[in-house]
DNA sequence: CGTTAATTTCAGAAAAAACTGAAATTTGCG
DNA sequence: CGCAAATTTCAGTTTTTTCTGAAATTAACG
């Protein structure tokens, strides 16, 4: 497959984000390629597409599903598998924070609350500073268990309120749960 | 500097994560033991109480600086250099975000706009991708811009609203802009 | 200013990650 | 089944990143 010059730029800026994405170079270009395609790819047409060796592909596709990112598909007549990445680009997002939380985030979560236990009842400042960022992590992660659970046409009016954000958080009330500074 | 095994653990679990999070292992450590500490550190200490050559703490202090995670402290009487992290443990959030949003998602969505520019005005699939790519970080950086002016009482509100979210969203109304599948 | 402590820089070493090609395995068709 | 196409695995290589120690620079004090 010969690459337009939009496809070609596209992946490569992919591939040189992947690194600051936590993922390499050829990742971030596999991904790249698919999204742009209307059509599933196979795991050859990547391969020179992109000018990689055929085991890298594999590796790449791998990982991709892994991420949940790609979608396996059959074609009648082919028994090659064929890849595409979601329509509905909400969906990408959705599963990419998902996958994020649970690799960068919950693993922490898990910890600070070992550590809390472990930690004696006392009142040592390193305790105090571990015991805030669970709870700011806990909070963090329970807004996202409630945003994630809406609809995409709610959580797009959602994030086009603008301005008025800050009128309805006060119209709305509620007790300010004790999280400041000071616990 | 003895760690206790409290921060001993936590060090090392923020080295272990630092992969996953886009930083090398001894800039998690250094950062961590930072964040646990009741008073500023300076290098000397860091570098002892983690066990590597003074020049990569040198290096790690930079790169968090970099990042605007950790203060730069003088003790009076002392002509080294001391660091910190803020209190404010939503300070260092904001400040985490704010990083990570300019340099993982700005650059993309300055060189998809370039893209879009040089693009035909043809209605090719990959165009029609790009563009709806550009238009959801649109979006989202759209809703952090607003969530980031919040004052912290705001936004643990607004992050702590629970199951009432949905309603809210549907009480305030509002016009759905044009951003589902199909554009 | 000169001295010395503190910090940074940087070339090379060490470690980690990514990539390849060949071999092994799996898959599905006849 | 047996065969061939497709895919995966993996040991070794290449590339990239991280780390170190020595040298250079900077900064503060007398």
């Amino acid at each position: 497959m010969q690459l337009t010059s939009l496809q070609q730029e596209f992946v490569l800026h992919f591939g040189e984000m992947g690194s600051r994405w936590g993922i390499n170079r050829t990742v971030g270009q596999i991904y790249a390629l698919l999204f742009l395609s209307p059509k599933p790819l196979n795991a050859e047409t990547v391969t020179d597409a992109l000018g990689i060796s055929r085991s890298n592909t594999s590796m790449g596709l791998k990982e991709l599903q892994a991420w949940r990112v790609v979608r396996l598909r059959h074609v009648p007549g082919d028994r090659r598998d064929y890849f595409t990445t979601p329509d509905d680009i909400w969906e990408i997002v959705r599963t990419l924070v998902a996958e994020r939380k649970k690799r960068e985030i919950d693993p922490t979560l898990t910890k600070l609350r070992e550590l809390e236990m472990q930690g004696g009842a006392g009142t040592d400042y390193a305790e105090a500073r571990i015991a805030e960022l669970r709870e700011l992590i806990e909070m963090m992660t329970g807004f996202y268990d409630e945003v994630e659970k809406l609809e995409t046409e709610r959580l797009v009016k959602l994030m086009t309120f603008g301005g008025k954000i800050a009128g309805l958080i006060d119209k709305a009330g509620g007790v300010l749960p004790s999280l400041g500074k000071k616990t």
